[in-house]
DNA sequence: CGTCTTTGACCGGCGC
DNA sequence: GCGCCGGTCAAAGACG
C-alpha cells in the first residue's frame, strides 16, 4: 500500500489552514473552502515547485534534493510578488505532511526513489517538469490551497476503482496541474499530483515584508491569510 | 450571461 | 504494427 513515506516531513501550504478536525498525525491537513468564490466549488491547490521553493524552506531540502527538483522546467523563478526575496524558514507546521509516492503516481512511471514526496519529471520520457504528490486524509477532495483551479477532466484509471480528476490552475498563464483520485487502497485518502511550477503569487495570500536593519534590503517575513488573522 | 463541470472522443506514448 | 492506457480537448449543460 502507498505507506507513509519514512520521515515525515514539516512545512507549510499557500493557505495554511490547521483545524483541529482536519488535522491528522502524519498527513497533509485539509478544509473545505468556506465559500468557494467561483461557482461549482472547483477545486483548489498549490503549486509545486514555487510553493516548495517559498514555504517548505530548508526544513525540506533537507529531505528532498531541491536542487534538482527546482532545476527542471522553465527554471521559473520565484513567485513574481516575492522579488528578489530570500526564501524564509516557514515556522513549524501545525501537522506534517505526509509524502508519498503513490502506486497511482508509480504505476505512471515516476521513479520511487526520488525521495518520496518529489517525483521528478522523468516518467516515461515525458518532458515536464515539478511534480510533487501527496496523500491526503480527507472526506473532502478539494483541498483548500489557495489557488483557484479548473478542472478538464475526469477518467477512469486502471487499477483503481476511483476516478481520477484533473485540473489546471485557471490563471492566466499559469500551467500548473494537478491530479485527484482516492487511495485505492485506502479510500479515506486523497492522493494529489502536482505539476508545475505557479508564476504568479497565492491568491488570497498576503506577503509582507521586513527591512533588514544592517542592508536596508526588503525581504518577505512571512505570509498571512485573512481567513487566519 | 459568464463561468465552471461533465463526459465522450481523440491523441500520443508505451509495451508486447 | 497493434492495442492499451493515460492525458487532454471541446461541446453541451448546469449553476449562480
Amino acid at each position: 500500500m502507498a505507506a507513509a513515506a519514512g520521515a515525515s516531513t514539516p512545512f507549510n501550504f499557500c493557505r495554511h489552514v490547521p483545524h483541529a478536525d482536519d488535522v491528522f498525525s502524519g498527513s497533509w491537513m485539509a478544509r473545505r473552502r468556506p465559500s468557494a468564490p467561483h461557482g461549482g466549488g472547483a477545486g483548489t491547490g498549490f503549486g509545486a515547485a514555487s510553493f516548495v521553493a517559498s514555504t517548505f524552506g530548508e526544513a525540506f531540502r533537507q529531505h528532498l534534493d531541491l536542487l534538482d527538483y527546482l532545476s527542471d522546467d522553465q527554471g521559473a523563478p520565484p513567485p513574481a510578488a516575492v522579488p528578489g526575496a530570500s526564501y524564509v524558514m516557514p515556522a513549524p507546521a501545525m501537522a506534517p505532511a505526509e509524502p508519498v509516492v503513490p502506486d497511482a503516481v508509480a504505476a505512471s512511471g515516476y521513479p520511487r526513489n526520488v525521495a518520496a514526496a518529489v517525483v521528478a519529471g522523468e516518467g516515461r520520457g515525458r518532458t515536464t517538469t515539478d511534480r510533487i504528490a501527496f496523500r491526503t486524509r480527507s472526506d473532502d477532495e478539494i483541498l483548500d490551497d489557495g489557488y483557484k483551479w479548473r478542472k478538464y477532466g475526469k477518467k477512469s484509471v486502471k487499477n483503481s476503482p476511483n476516478p481520477r480528476n484533473y485540473y489546471r490552475c485557471s490563471t492566466e498563464g499559469c500551467n500548473v496541474k494537478k491530479r485527484v483520485e482516492r487511495d485505492k487502497n485506502d479510500p479515506r485518502y486523497v492522493v494529489t499530483m502536482y505539476e508545475g511550477i505557479h508564476n504568479h503569487v497565492c491568491p488570497g495570500t498576503v506577503y509582507y515584508a521586513a527591512q533588514d536593519a544592517a542592508s536596508g534590503r526588503f525581504f518577505v517575513a512571512g505570509m498571512s491569510h485573512p481567513d487566519l488573522n
